[in-house]
DNA sequence: ATCATAATGTTCCAAATGGAACAATATGGC
DNA sequence: GCCATATTGTTCCATTTGGAACATTATGAT
């Protein structure tokens, strides 16, 4: 059977925007999360906390849960791996006996930063196609739908 | 403690334009894929199956794994649920033994075809904020760039 | 023609995942 | 102050997931 056209998809989707931005953030992130794992042995989630916390002084779970969007039970099994690993000090709230702060070590920060070559390279690779102005233009309309997004549900 | 600003990273994180993508797409079909699980039953690889053939006259597995990113096991899995739930059909591949030919069913379309209104609200929903002429250019650029994408590896 | 190599689809298995229920604590109405 | 309700973090459990190995078939080099 001759090969079918694998982007003939972008065209028709009932959704293309939606279907262009879910493909491309895929083919950005799950190479470099697929490395991440392979060169450091970190799921998803525990990447996810580190680098919640390399961008905020102190946060409880159910806040990282959302910033990232994820369910709080991924991100308690996280808290745990990467309380164990060093890389995370956790406190409990004087104020609220049900939650704890969390902070990041300077070992998961030194662990995030690596970490965080792995995406940026990857997303140079997938966006280098674009000019500088697109580039640019593309960033600042992410960043409103973004913003937008976060205020949903 | 004050509750953080939820939306700082996006200026901060070491990979914005990536990270904005992945959450951009997360906030429009994660959302949209509970509600499909939910009303149908259907997991992602399922719905991701139908998609593709509603798309393409004909597929092998394999090119459905290509076009969607996917492992070949959970599409396999995919392809013996919907087969046995009637949205699909399968006939192997008179010039090569290893490979069958699958094509959707009228059911399967029309499935696919109300599932895709989910998607088309929350893309909606996500993008509203967006003015007429940014929507244009960010489409044009998606496409570009997932063109691209679609190249690598 | 033969044999090493590759590709397809499947099964197996271990790991990740997320919903639901839970204990502990906090909040708000009265 | 008291009690119903909400919130946080955790555990339990069933499901989903994907890597690896496998049988089968095709391809290509000689």
């Amino acid at each position: 059977m001759a090969p079918p056209d694998l982007s003939k998809i972008f065209d028709t989707i009932e959704y293309p925007d939606a279907y262009r931005i879910t493909y491309l953030g895929n083919a950005i992130v799950m190479p470099a999360y697929d490395a991440v794992q392979r060169d450091f042995g970190l799921v998803r989630a525990e990447y996810i906390l580190l680098v919640c916390l390399s961008h905020y002084e102190e946060l409880t779970a159910q806040d990282v849960a959302r910033i990232a969007r994820r369910p709080r039970n991924t991100i308690s099994r996280a808290v745990h791996r990467m309380l164990k690993e060093g890389h995370l000090e956790r406190a409990p709230d004087p104020n609220d006996g049900r939650q704890a702060r969390l902070r990041i070590t300077p070992s998961g920060r030194a662990l995030h930063e690596e970490i965080a070559t792995y995406l940026l390279r990857r997303q140079e690779e997938v966006l280098s196609v674009l000019s500088a102005d697109e580039r640019r233009i593309l960033s600042g309309i992410l960043q409103k739908a973004a913003l937008h997004a976060a205020t949903l549900d």
